[in-house]
DNA sequence: TGCCATAACTGGTCTGACCACTTGACCACC
DNA sequence: GGTGGTCAAGTGGTCAGACCAGTTATGGCA
């Protein structure tokens, strides 16, 4: 029997996850007026503060338009939303949305290798000793989750290598999104995570400043299990060209 | 004499700037402890629950780690935190980051043609209208950060063609980063924004449903100013490769 | 030396009060 | 008819004080 870890709740936390989804199941559409703090502390059992402290998180989060003296209203996420966002809609209600995941690998399919390829270019020669390790770390873990967080271990050496801030933030913010999904995925996610030694030709490209190299063999590592994965989405999708 | 909007300014949100500052300033390495909510409030002149609220917001952007009933830690802003830093990261006293800046600049180069590419495989014909519309209004305005907010416009309809969350979002976060320094990249961005054919070439790719064309005309619009961009921050910053 | 109790400190939440701002209604004046 | 002024009701913004929940360090005792 595995023991997991305790997972914190907070009033405010939970307030927040309880609107978010209702922002995002269509409860409450773009332009729509939510209740008042007040309202909304009785409706939800807990006082003012908790709640204004959700409504605060949701308005940075790009997720409603907060005013003094006037209702608070609902925007469209979509526009106004930011990256960080992304963990909170693919796993929405506990499944697995689709079209979220379909765009989180394909943007991963457009990062990786100019990641990969900046890496080769910049700090690359100098995160030799990280990468292997990190290699070896995937090859000997043998759990399709562990070797799943190992990947991404991997990933982050990558990034961080390619020093670039933007591409760093980029890829927390994915990993963020991706990483409650892990156990989901993990079986299709063998086709790539299981190839090593395209991790080990890939470091290699990466640590010898090769920068076509290593753009190449990231979109081809990452390529495969995304065609897989795309095909699997569009066969449970079923209405996609 | 030009009006300009009123910014307003809550406390919560000036405990927030000055505390990520003093973070990004390196003022509290990764680890060290912030002060308590009660020592900020009395030095910062504020109520503990206004140190509260921007703490909960900088634990939300994963700048610190709040525990309760120990002492809020720094974490590294870089592994912990998302792409929606980025636009405190970007301007951060007033002046901009150049790092930050080429980092962006490198991103949006990797990003949109792979946008553009999509929007031609799939909401592109549907959104000739708006595109059109959208170059026209490009085509129309002279100030030259007016231009560049209508290149924005022009690229919110192309990643909305996209119809790729992930993608969408990104755009979002990284429009949020570059739109403040919208007035300082003016002189510089106008080798992009001032080639309205490329912009008319990009839309009947798009709309021509020619993935191949948009992804290729998409990169070499944006790589001419990213190109010029760079050089002239290679020259400013001095030690780059 | 290890364990337990206690105190001090931290963050989490709440209540009630008051302030600042917005909106709509109504009135007076030009 | 349009503009400005006032007022009331409602909203969000902030605060003080109290109390609860959790963590950490210290001291005493077996």
């Amino acid at each position: 029997m595995a023991l997991e870890r305790i997972q914190r709740r907070s009033l405010p936390g939970e307030v927040y996850d309880q609107l978010l989804r209702e922002l995002v199941d269509g409860g409450y559409p773009a332009g729509q007026p939510l209740p008042s703090e007040r309202r909304l502390a009785e409706a939800l059992g807990v006082s003012r503060p908790a709640v204004r402290e959700a409504l605060q998180r949701m308005s940075h989060a790009g997720l409603v338009d907060v005013r003094q003296g006037g209702a608070t209203t609902v925007t469209d996420f979509r526009r106004s939303g930011g990256l960080d966002l992304l963990p909170h809609l693919l796993l929405p209600g506990g499944g697995i949305d689709l079209a979220v995941a379909r765009s989180i690998l394909e943007a991963r399919l457009a990062i990786g290798p100019k990641v990969a390829e900046l890496a080769a270019t910049r700090g690359g020669p100098t995160a030799a000793d990280v990468l292997d390790r990190a290699v070896a770390e995937l090859a000997a873990d043998t759990d399709p989750v562990g070797r799943q967080r190992r990947a991404l271990v991997f990933w982050e050496h990558v990034v961080e290598a390619a020093d670039s801030i933007a591409f760093r933030l980029m890829f927390n913010s994915l990993r963020a999104a991706y990483e409650p999904a892990l156990p989901a995925l993990a079986t299709v996610m063998a086709a790539e995570v299981d190839r090593i030694g395209d991790y080990r030709a890939l470091t290699a490209a990466v640590v010898a400043a090769r920068p076509d190299d290593a753009h190449r063999l990231a979109h081809d590592l990452l390529g495969n299990a995304t065609r897989e994965l795309l095909h699997a989405i569009d066969t449970l999708d079923g209405d996609r060209p």
